[in-house]
DNA sequence: ACCTATTTATAACG
DNA sequence: TCGTTATAAATAGGT
């Protein structure tokens, strides 16, 4: 539903997901808003964000929304007494407790830690993995290098040009300034005496320090 | 957003009311999904048709979304609730629910995902702790494999030296037998003539799979 | 329930 | 957050 299709799945970026978390909360709740008035129907919305904040919208009042809700729950239950509530959270909090513990474990293992009991098998794929993640980094990383240095390029050419144009307001532009040049002229920095460069300043981007690695291991053999 | 535009207002028509309901009923959860999935919200949505019926959809449950409106408007009415140890586990969830978020976040970076935004600083810290983790797996995997070669091996030996005894027991275990060995007497699989072999059966530990890429990694330079 | 012309929502970008 | 625009998605009206 716009310049391209996207899969329905957690956006990585924490900036366009707030984008798009405060564009589709806002159509959302207009539809919620439609509902509510072509289909005379009752409507109740609530948005948490992923940092905490409500957003919600109710087409009579929530209070009565959600006592209308609980009303409908508890014809299927009993009413809910004081102890079940707290059985629910104590539940809640163990369920959170335990998806804690998995991904530390898990954690633990990317870390290279606690790696006791695991399979060879498993610790390949841990293996595998952990390539996998360093060849994103690295690829990542790469990029930001690459990008500043592209950049830092751009700029330094420019500085030159503008250089070049100094020159020649100073020492004048005519063939004369040219052909005298192994004369008494100074020249800017960074042009030769053959003429303009083809490269100006080209910064390059050397292997990362993984050669390093590598040689030495290779080495070893 | 059909044939035709329609104004957003009750539909009197009551059977078309209904097959409006029903569509944008399906719409509605569908991005109300969307939401929670694609910006990591927790969405709740209630929705009672004119005939009294319910529909809800809850990213997570409508309890703990209901629990945790309800604790946003405490807030705000400072309400002091006369259960103590409901607002204690309460908090025990959100405290919870906010370490699996940083670990999550945590995780999916050590998964080479997610790394929109980070410092090339950050990156090399990622991908020197990602070395780290490899190595350690690598040297844990090493070891077992060694481990195992070690213990073949043992057995290996064992086998062969009750080999031994099973062969004396059955071509005799005098002095005879051993000078006249080269004669017509077998030896036992694995003996060679010129005495017990200082090193039986031994299996060796090669270099892991990960040569192969190296040795072409390096050959391309 | 299906079909499709049309409206609407929204992804990508500035 | 706001504006723009090309495109994907929702859906009104009809069968």
């Amino acid at each position: 539903m716009g310049r391209g299709k996207i899969m329905i799945e957690r956006i990585d970026n924490s900036t366009s997901r707030q984008v798009t978390f405060s564009k589709r909360r806002k159509g959302l709740i207009k539809k919620a808003k439609e509902l509510a008035i072509l289909c005379d129907a009752q409507v109740g919305l609530l948005i948490f964000s992923s940092t905490g904040k409500l957003y919600e919208y109710a087409s009579t009042s929530m209070k009565s929304i959600i006592e209308r809700y609980n009303a409908c729950k508890e014809e299927q239950h009993h009413q809910i007494n004081p102890e079940a509530e707290v059985k629910f959270w104590k539940r809640e909090a163990e369920i959170l407790r335990q998806q804690l513990q998995i991904l530390q474990e898990n954690h633990r293992q990317m870390m290279g830690e606690q790696l006791y009991g695991l399979s060879v098998r498993s610790l390949q794929d841990l293996e595998n993995q952990l390539e996998m993640s360093l060849q994103g980094v690295r690829m990542k990383k790469e990029q930001i290098l690459k990008d500043e240095i592209q950049e830092l390029n751009r700029k330094g050419n420019l500085i030159f040009q503008e250089n070049v144009e100094l020159y020649k307001k100073v020492y004048g532009t005519t063939d004369s300034a040219t052909t005298s040049r192994n004369a008494f002229v100074p020249l800017p920095f960074g042009m030769h005496a053959g003429g303009p460069p083809q490269e100006l300043v080209q910064l390059q981007l050397c292997q990362p320090e993984q050669e390093a690695y590598e040689t030495s291991d290779t080495a070893t053999k």
